[in-house]
DNA sequence: CGCGAGCTTGATGCCGATCAATGCATGTGG
DNA sequence: CCACATGCATTGATCGGCATCAAGCTCGCG
């Protein structure tokens, strides 16, 4: 109890967008001078999410959405019948919570992979604002569309990819990701289990795990735990898509 | 040549939300009034698509979002390497497009199944429009954040589900769709060919196949061809979700 | 130090893919 | 009007990839 209540505690201070290092990849994209100090004054108020902790979960009546400051979270969404299905992992600049609009309630849970902290904005209020600033709301709905492609990009995974393919492709993802938040592309930390990855992309996790020992025996990779060294990136790009049909 | 020009012919004369019967299904839900005739100035025109061609292709420039008025659609995306996957099955009163907005190009082919006619709902001026009636503004993200939880329920099928639930499901979410349009829910013509079905669903032709006759034999379905008819929605339901782990 | 969560690796089995043949409806040209 | 072609669907036989079951390993942590 005392720990649920720890994981809502919000963050009092302020934290502006204006001067946030992460500007450039989340909803301020191509905004500047006023448009920032107006998105300032919506964005007021951080919230800490410890690893373990869920953001928000299915059914939870949607009021904001939440943009990734630091930190790493899975979505997930289950079935009446119990299954689970990982349907995402964000990353610093991502938004989480865009499910919620639709019923008014979030129809999967978010939960922190590490000790994250997310950047809260209000719905209603982005509302109002997007029909301001109109810069705002075409970034808005283009967040919106890419998400809906990213989407459609997993379906293609799912359903027309066998086991190695799709860790191939997760992983130049995940590597894409980092590069584009300045890290480096070729030496990544998983954030995830086997587990986790294994439901992200529709395979056991003893399937994941037996794919990442053949990329390192096949020199593609160095696995040490969740330690990834990408040692061949072209090789890896090669094996999204040599499809045996 | 001459059947491109006629695929993208333009139909001249108004068509009016306020007079569709849609209305209640489509981006006019929950509107009235002033802000219907709103709506009717900037749905102006209608397109005829013939059966088996594109609305859009993958790489067009995006300019409108387009609501089925008539007929049935598919949307697909292909991988570089020529891998297809539809992404969905649209019918009257659903929204096409909206993955063009995050990039200003189309990312997907959105084929007819059958002649069919759309309404055009120019980007440009529906944003401009959303900026000024708040309802048509929550009506639209609402209709955006839908999709991205229509896709991860389809994720949850491809990672999750064995082929005859696959199947089970997609038949109650299309007689589902049918059934908010008037139509019986026992009785369907399927639009799509069994190999369309199953790429959608992640399986094989043949496979989609065998599930049918599987269903025909335990009383569940009467197939004949794409004449579907639900003998047991009950026993399809729980076929949905008997989870073998 | 020992426990437990997560990871690896091996052996086996099953579901759905693949290959192949046949059936069925629609349409077309002789 | 029939012969034939064509596209789609069904059904059977076989194969292979991934799931499943099981055992041992690694590492962090109380």
């Amino acid at each position: 109890m005392a720990a649920a209540l720890a994981a809502i505690r919000i963050e009092p201070f302020k934290v502006a967008c204006s001067s946030c290092n992460l500007r450039e990849l989340c909803l301020p994209v191509g905004m500047g001078g006023e448009q920032l100090e107006r998105l300032d004054e919506l964005v007021g108020q951080r919230r800490s999410v410890p690893r373990g902790e869920p953001l928000f979960r299915a059914g939870d009546s949607f009021q904001s959405l939440y943009a990734v400051r630091t930190g790493f979270f899975k979505t997930c969404v289950a079935s009446e019948d119990g299954r689970e299905q990982v349907t995402g992992f964000q990353m610093a600049g991502e938004v989480l919570g865009l499910d919620g609009i639709g019923t008014e309630r979030h129809t999967c849970d978010a939960v922190a992979l590490e000790d994250s902290q997310v950047c809260i904005i209000p719905y209603q209020q982005l509302e109002d604002l997007t029909r301001e600033l109109s810069d705002l709301q075409r970034q808005f709905h283009k967040i919106m569309s890419r998400e809906i492609v990213r989407d459609h990009g997993v379906m293609l995974l799912l359903g027309s990819m066998r086991a190695e393919e799709r860790l191939a492709a997760f992983l130049l993802n995940l590597t894409q990701r980092l590069r584009a938040r300045g890290f480096s592309s070729s030496s990544l930390v998983l954030r995830m289990t086997r587990e986790e990855i294994g439901s992200y992309l529709g395979l056991k996790l003893e399937t994941v795990s037996r794919a990442f020992s053949k990329f390192q025996d096949d020199g593609v990779l160095e696995v040490k735990q969740r330690q990834i060294t990408v040692l061949d990136p072209a090789k890896l790009q090669k094996l999204v898509g040599n499809a045996p049909c």
